[in-house]
DNA sequence: GTTATATAATCAGCTTAACTGATTAATTTA
DNA sequence: TAAATTAATCAGTTAAGCTGATTATATAAC
């Protein structure tokens, strides 16, 4: 048992990235990426959030978020419309071929993390998306 | 409950986050970044490693595997000396300097993923590790 | 109610890391 | 020995984060 094993920083490092790309394979055609991915899926669960609270949410700079907004925009997977309530920020909402994209690509993440994770069985699994999920609360 | 937190990747993405942001904290004033803390602490635990090992073992691009040995080689922390048996590579030994930053900024690590994991108990931190030293074996 | 401050989105410019493809020197295979 | 492979390197591209500035709008202070 070396320190690499000991940090908990490296482990979830290399077991993210193995996900990461695996997850990437996935999305080609799609033309966009994980982190899109989750921007999208931000504003499935979240409808009418400006890009102020994606950022913040989601810990993605402001600057780099109105690009990924203009990418998801482009393709077509994403609305903006002034806010009514305040004109300085958007309203986004999900179109109907990003929602097609979201559930499309879904079951193909879960996949992903199940192959990975292959090596805990299910009741292992359930306790450390408990503890991911205490942590993350914490935040 | 939400898609967000029903995803391993997003999870351990936003934890890892945390850490790396802290961590990153703690190595200004070392002039390294944590990549470079975790291929000293590779070079540490396997002397006369290939910059090819450390880039295939740690999953690092080779080509920015070069810059960062040249960055620590720079600062005093690692030494290249070519490797007799194969003079294509290099033998890359830890130097005194460098064994000094690993050891000063490894508490300093280990503290800030226990601040990170404190929603969690010690039986359960415990566990989790188990359980991400069992995935990784397995990649 | 006007002035000052704060905020959301955007843009330009910089930095870092990953990646591709090519080169050089050394090693291994045919 | 000739051909193929490998380790390290370099040049150039791409993506994401960051800083700092700008514009339009909203809120707070007086």
């Amino acid at each position: 048992m070396n320190k690499w094993n000991q940090s908990y920083g490296f482990l979830f490092g290399k077991v993210l990235q193995q996900m990461e790309n695996k997850f990437a394979e996935g999305l080609v055609g799609f033309q966009i990426n994980a982190r899109q991915y989750g921007v999208l899926l931000y504003i499935q669960e979240n409808p009418y959030c400006s890009q102020k609270e994606i950022s913040d949410k989601l810990q993605i700079d402001r600057t780099t978020m109105v690009s990924h907004i203009d990418h998801l925009e482009n393709l077509g997977y994403v609305e903006r419309t002034k806010n009514p309530n305040d004109r300085r920020s958007y309203s986004l909402l999900i179109t109907e071929k990003g929602n097609e994209i979201l559930s499309s690509r879904w079951e193909y993440l879960t996949d992903i993390e199940s192959e990975v994770l292959a090596p805990l069985d299910q009741q292992e699994k359930q306790l450390l998306k408990n503890f991911l999920n205490k942590v993350w609360k914490s935040i």
